[in-house]
DNA sequence: TTATACATGTAACTAGTTACATGATTGA
DNA sequence: TCAATCATGTAACTAGTTACATGTATAA
């Protein structure tokens, strides 16, 4: 299960509750290389604690349910650095956008740019993000790195879309009755 | 059901075989945005048919399996318009590359590089394939516009990996004894 | 002779998501 | 007053992968 090493790895940046690794995940670095639901961080967790990778603190708060910190054990440090070593697995894009960029001729083009400018703000969206994190501070040169790849990437994504966007509307003719053919 | 719809993408272009649209998406620019094996094709497959979006010609060939080659429907054109017209999704990426530059300051360095070499080389492979595609001839404008960005972003990747790589390694002191403390 | 390409399909398994269940606090 | 944030967890479902089953032809 991949979730229980992202866990590890968002543990090994400091002790955590399951709520504070989703906020993590999604708001921090992690979250360019993957991204994870609560549904799959709760039994993770439960999971680490039953191979000794993490130990567990509960805390009582007013007018709050009670939360539960986890830290990792130095058998789940061994572990994490265990999963590391492995040999990488190729990288994944899932790309809903450029799904929909193949087929842009067949596409009334009010749609095609409505889709790019979504995907532009998407764009900003993720450099603002990195922002955040460059702001705060990296704490390893593997942060700095990664800060620096997605943001590199994010850029050169928007640059390509405004040289190349025009080649998608205007010059081409109509939209809908090709695919009736 | 995602593979359905991809597909649907891939007769769009030409009829073809369950082992011919594999092809396609592992070869051309629809891979760019997705991928998928054949237990994911054969019984979505199945499934065009029983929905009426795609018809099946059966060739028998000597000395080979008999081929069955699809080929959409006119509904099946409405119904990949109708899908490609819905709001896209968020692109995802899935770099285990990044998690693990993450953590670069504890590997060893000859870990990293190795890492680093084989995304390198992914990226050239990837570069090459692009080229390929691009030497058949894109047949519309969404093509050369999805050929264009994937190279570009490879082609960022690869730069910003040469002009950084040399934060990972080298200028940090030691390797596996951080971890276990 | 060994691996790869050709070619289709099912069964079992893995991993992840969505929806459900519960409920106080705080800011707009 | 309405949405969002805090906080944990389960059940049901979706989607995809790996392994299994079968077998010929061709290129290295």
């Amino acid at each position: 299960m991949d979730a229980k090493i992202l866990c590890l790895a968002a543990l090994s940046q400091g002790d955590a509750s399951g709520y504070e690794i989703r906020k993590i995940v999604k708001s921090g670095l992690l979250g360019h290389s993957r991204d994870i639901g609560y549904s799959s961080i709760y039994p993770a967790l439960s999971c680490l604690l039953n191979d000794g990778l993490a130990s567990v603190t509960k805390y009582s708060q007013i007018g709050r349910p009670g939360k539960k910190v986890y830290r990792l054990t130095p058998d789940g440090r061994m572990s994490l650095l265990g999963a590391l070593k492995k040999p990488t697995e190729v990288d994944k894009t899932r790309s809903d956008f450029l799904f929909r960029m193949l087929f842009a001729d067949i596409l009334p083009p009010s749609v095609v740019e409505q889709m790019i400018d979504t995907k532009l703000r998407e764009i900003e969206a993720t450099l603002a993000r990195i922002d955040t994190s460059a702001d705060a501070g990296f704490e390893s040169p593997g942060e700095a790195f990664v800060g620096g790849y997605a943001a590199a990437i994010q850029r050169a994504m928007a640059n390509y879309i405004a040289d190349n966007r025009h080649q998608l509307v205007g010059s081409f003719p109509g939209p809908s009755n090709k695919v009736r053919s």
